[in-house]
RNA sequence: GGAGGGGUUCCAGAGCGGUCAAAUGGGGCGGGCUGUAAACCCGUUGACUUCGGUCUUCGAAAGUUCGAAUCUUUCCCCCUCCA
């Protein structure tokens, strides 16, 4: 009972809420289940607010028990109306089709893919909804919902009361994710959907649903929403969304999002984001936050990126924060020698290494001493960056800032 | 259907013929302090600029005026109250 999947879960304040607690446990005890998660389409990659639920399916193969993750080809063409105000775009079936197959990718780095006892089930829901007979499905699962009980659901209600509109497509979405949880259930002997506690809503109604149509008793089981200590959303930074693909985000710029956590969020991150073992956790959480942190950076940076991605991240952070020198990690532009012959303008520089976007900023930036060229800052927006500017490597390191550096290389 | 109130720069929210690129607060960015944290303090926050200015912005379009975010007309959208 001590080392369950669920005490795990619960210790590590993954937990939410469920369906049946003591009857879940009694059955994740017994016998070896599967679970599923459902996750959104709508982009390219996932980022870091999906990152417990792909944590809870970790920590699912851990104890022997088998995720299934489900891609929503199918709930993605019509939209989950759950904590949204509008409804969303509609995306092309090419580019969900395409972000499904880089979606899986990431799956693929996180979950454990060689004990076929415990490996990811990937499914995609058009599959089956794809061919839904209206009429059929109206008779079959329809006739279990009553629009009432839908109408009191807060991804529902919500909308209502602010008079924004719901299409009667947003509207169907929950019935769909029910069908879903039926569907895994009959074709996979799926007995528990995860998901964050904006699904509660979805979730239930999927176990409902399979104990109304098979008369079989599923679970539902949600986790918390993230807050931080300065009160807003997780995963945002100067630039956006924190991706989970390297694409979108370096290995750097996700090591430097773990560095820079809260003082006040770190215990709570490594708890939830590390595979640090709870009796390790207790014995070093009075150890010294900033070691902490880089701590916290390196295990979640290995888990997606790998070690030598982490590493290379911390050395770099290194010499950029400690020493002020040039890691090797930084982002770079290069530039042709006889460009830089009659040197080029401190403004233009800043704009072609992506630093900022406008002019004006960067002329504003210049005044308050925010931009820096070999960690000097330049006074002037005339200064002309000319060969002497650069190292016997022919590197120059341009910095916005404290935190933002690119490296520039003479080609 | 009837009666009002409103749509302003990232957000909230002032302005109600020139002194308005538009108060104030939040957020963002930069600087200081520090620990790549928090808190706090300072600066900055439309674009381009030869730093003289120039251009584009106040729901949309048209108009009045030397001059409009501010006045008029039409249109679109939101909110409140009555039926």
């Amino acid at each position: 009972m001590e080392n369950s999947f669920l005490s795990e879960f619960k210790k590590r304040d993954y937990f939410n809420q469920c369906t049946n607690s003591e009857e879940l446990e009694m059955l994740m005890s017994k016998k070896k289940i599967r679970a599923y998660i459902g996750f959104d389409c709508t982009a390219s990659s996932l980022h870091v607010g999906s990152l417990l639920q792909i944590m809870c399916l970790r920590m699912l193969q851990k104890y022997g028990h088998q995720p299934i993750v489900l891609l929503g080809g199918g709930t993605t063409r019509i939209g989950d109306p759950s904590g949204k105000d509008e409804t969303r775009k509609i995306l092309s079936e090419k580019e969900i089709e395409k972000n499904i197959k880089n979606i899986e990718k990431i799956f693929k780095t996180y979950l454990k893919t060689n004990n076929p006892k415990t490996k990811p089930i990937f499914v995609n829901n058009y599959k089956w909804l794809g061919k839904l007979n209206y009429i059929k499905f109206l008779r079959d699962i329809g006739k279990h919902f009553t629009i009432n009980k839908m109408l009191s659901f807060d991804s529902v209600k919500l909308r209502l009361e602010r008079d924004q509109s719901l299409s009667y497509m947003e509207f169907n979405y929950m019935i769909l994710q029910a069908y879903d949880f039926l569907e895994l259930n009959k074709t996979k002997n799926c007995l528990m959907q995860m998901g964050g506690s904006d699904q509660w809503g979805n979730i239930i109604n999927g176990v409902e649903l399979v104990k109304r149509h098979s008369s079989k008793q599923v679970y539902g089981l949600t986790t918390p929403l993230i807050t931080l200590a300065s009160g807003t959303k997780m995963g945002k930074t100067e630039r956006g969304a924190v991706w989970l693909d390297e694409k979108l985000l370096s290995p750097y710029d996700y090591w430097q999002f773990w560095r820079n956590t809260d003082d006040r969020d770190v215990m709570k991150f490594i708890k939830m984001f590390t595979d640090i073992k709870l009796d390790k956790i207790e014995q070093i959480k009075n150890k010294n936050i900033n070691e902490l942190k880089i701590l916290l950076a390196n295990e979640a940076t290995t888990m997606l990126h790998g070690k030598s991605a982490a590493s290379k991240a911390e050395e770099t952070a290194k010499k950029t924060f400690g020493k002020g020198t040039i890691g090797d990690d930084l982002p770079s532009i290069s530039i042709k020698k006889e460009n830089l012959k009659n040197g080029i303008n401190i403004i233009d520089l800043v704009i072609l290494s992506n630093l900022l976007t406008s002019k004006s900023e960067v002329r504003r930036t210049i005044k308050n001493k925010g931009i820096k060229v070999n960690n000097n800052p330049i006074e002037d927006e005339k200064f002309i960056v000319s060969l002497e500017n650069f190292n016997n490597e022919n590197i120059l390191k341009l910095s916005h800032g404290k935190k933002n550096h690119v490296v520039i290389k003479i080609n």
